[in-house]
This record gives C-alpha cells, structure tokens and sequence, in this order.
DNA sequence: ACCGATTATGTGGCTGGCCAAGTATTTGTG
DNA sequence: CACAAATACTTGGCCAGCCACATAATCGGT
C-alpha cells in the first residue's frame, strides 16, 4: 500500500444509503447468478427467458419481452445468441409472417431442470440470514420502491 | 394483437419471488438514473466513480474500484472515457509510476452539485411509499443478502 | 385497391461489466 | 546484483442492455 490510508471519512453509508445498496446487491446477486450459469453456458440474463418458455412454450418475441421487461433489440440478439447456440429456434408465425414464433429444442429443454434448481439455490443463499416473513416484506418494498421508479420516469423521460 | 392472449398461468411471482423483485428493482433503479444522467452526458456507473472523487480527490484507480466494488478492468475504461470527456485526468504517481493517480478538472468538479441533487432525488422518489423505518429495515437487509451472496460466491467460484 | 400508420423485429453503435491475457513497474529473494 | 514474483494497470474479446434507425408486414381509412 503505497498512501498512508488517510482518515478520508468513509461515508460509504452516507451518500444515498438506499441507491447504492441496491446497486450492490444486485451487482452481487447478477455475480453469483452469473457463476452458476457459468456451468450450464449461459450468460445471465438468458435464463429470463428461457424460464419465460419453460412456462409456456411457443411465444412470441414480443410477449417475452414483456414478461421480462427488456427492449426490444436485447431480446432480439440475445435470442439470436440461443439459437446459433442450439437452445431454441425461431421461425415465423404463419399468420403474420411478423412475429417470431420461439421454440425450445431439446437441448433447450434440457436446461429446465438445471435453471430451476439454480434459481432455487440462489434464493436459498440469498435468504440465509432472513426470516421468511423479512423477505416477504422485503419483496414487497422492492416491489413498491421499483413501482415508484417506473412511475415517476414516465413522467419525466416521456410524457 | 394477432394471439387470443390464452391464460398462460402468469405466475410472475412463483418463479423466484426474491430473486425476480431484486432484478426487476435493480433495472428500473438504473433506468431512471440513467434517464437522469442523460441531462449531464453521463453513462450509469459514472456517476459512482465520479462521487468516490468528489468525496476525495486525487485517488488511484486502485482505491475507487476498491469503494466501488467492481473490475479493475471496468474502472480503467470508464475513466478513460470520462478522461476524453474532459471530466478528470489521470497522471502516473511519482514514487511508483504503475499507480495512477486521478484527479477532478474543472468541469468534473462543476458536476459534483448535479450529481447530489440527482442521487438525492433518486433517493426521495425510491422511498416515496414507504416510511423511514421500513427504509432503513429495507436496506439493512439488502446488504444482509448481498453479504451472504458474496459469501457463497467465494466458497463456489474461488477455493 | 391504394397508401400512410402501426406493429414486430433486425441492425449499428455505444457503454457497462466481466474474464483472460498482456505490459510495465516495483518488490522480494537468492 | 540478477531474476522471479507480486502489483497496477491496459487491452481484447465477449455479452447485456439501451437508443436510434431501418426493414418488413399488417392494418386502416379513403
């Protein structure tokens, strides 16, 4: 350590206390989602929709985007990425040559099991030190805080 | 709408109730800061990096991506890009010329006051239905599970 | 039937973020 | 003093994510 590590006040804790824990956690939640998907090659993110098409298989681009409230384009390629990958494919619907039309191969398929017990372990580790009742409530406010956030950047960005 | 919108069984919340809201939360949190940080011709991230300054100038990189938690690969070309901004310079320390030592110009420092003004806006709108004490609950036990995602994550991916 | 508006998706470009590999400098050890 | 190891940072590569623009196809009004 080359400074004498000056008394610098550490007022991690004191520059938006909520703001940034949430960015903290998420980076270390998406870090550790991003580890187990590591083994199944996957990038995070993918596991969104593929999780959306165990549900129901057949969608459209379209209804998978907003399920997992990305843009558009993000969908787009990173579906793009599956395929060339194996795990799904992409044809047009007959009825309006529009929409794409996204299905899991068996390869794709092959993943549900192992996302399932990912995703289950991850909230395993996540609500180690938790009461049930603190991550309902937990849940709750993050719901209600992201609610606040959305709202309001409609009202700003557009009208 | 070409589908007849069949019940799919929206089971949003069954898929992974935590992990899902700590997502969802922390893509509406970058969004609106992003909305914001637009104004000032800045990238989410940078907002962080550029407090961690205000806070003390005259840093090494090693320091800020220390407090700021990420890769150092990540804090090098986001400085060098708020570098060709005009927004700080980066000159290598005398007594070791691996360290660089970075430093606020004039127009970096010109955003100090922007920049609280936004984090604190982000903070008023984020909380804006819950109370102070469930504010403080919240963000306690978001770094809980941070701390025990980091946790596991070091057992699992490094020895 | 035509032509503009809407819808669904694709592409280019940029940044954030991580990993892996590379470079330069300092430190540690024989 | 020489040389390996550790340190600080850079670069290249890849993917996520967003915006803006482009393309294709359907819908709608006249």
């Amino acid at each position: 350590m080359p400074g004498p590590t000056p008394p610098h006040t550490p007022n991690a804790a004191g520059k938006g206390p909520l703001s940034y824990a949430i960015f903290q956690l998420a980076r270390a939640h998406r870090a550790h989602a991003a580890t187990m998907l590591r083994a199944m090659n996957l990038h995070p993110g993918q596991e969104l929709l593929l999780m959306q098409l165990f549900d129901r298989d057949g969608q459209t681009q379209a209804e998978l985007l907003e399920h997992a409230g990305l843009d558009h384009s993000t969908v787009s390629k990173s579906l793009r990425r599956m395929q060339d990958a194996g795990l799904l494919t992409r044809q047009p619907a007959p009825h309006d040559r529009r929409v794409m039309v996204v299905h899991l191969t068996d390869a794709g398929r092959a993943l549900q099991q192992p996302i399932t017990d990912m995703w289950h372990t991850l909230e395993q580790i996540s609500v180690r030190d938790l009461t049930p009742e603190q991550v309902d409530l937990f849940t709750t406010w993050a719901r209600q805080i992201e609610t606040s956030l959305r709202d309001h950047n409609r009202q700003t960005s557009a009208g």
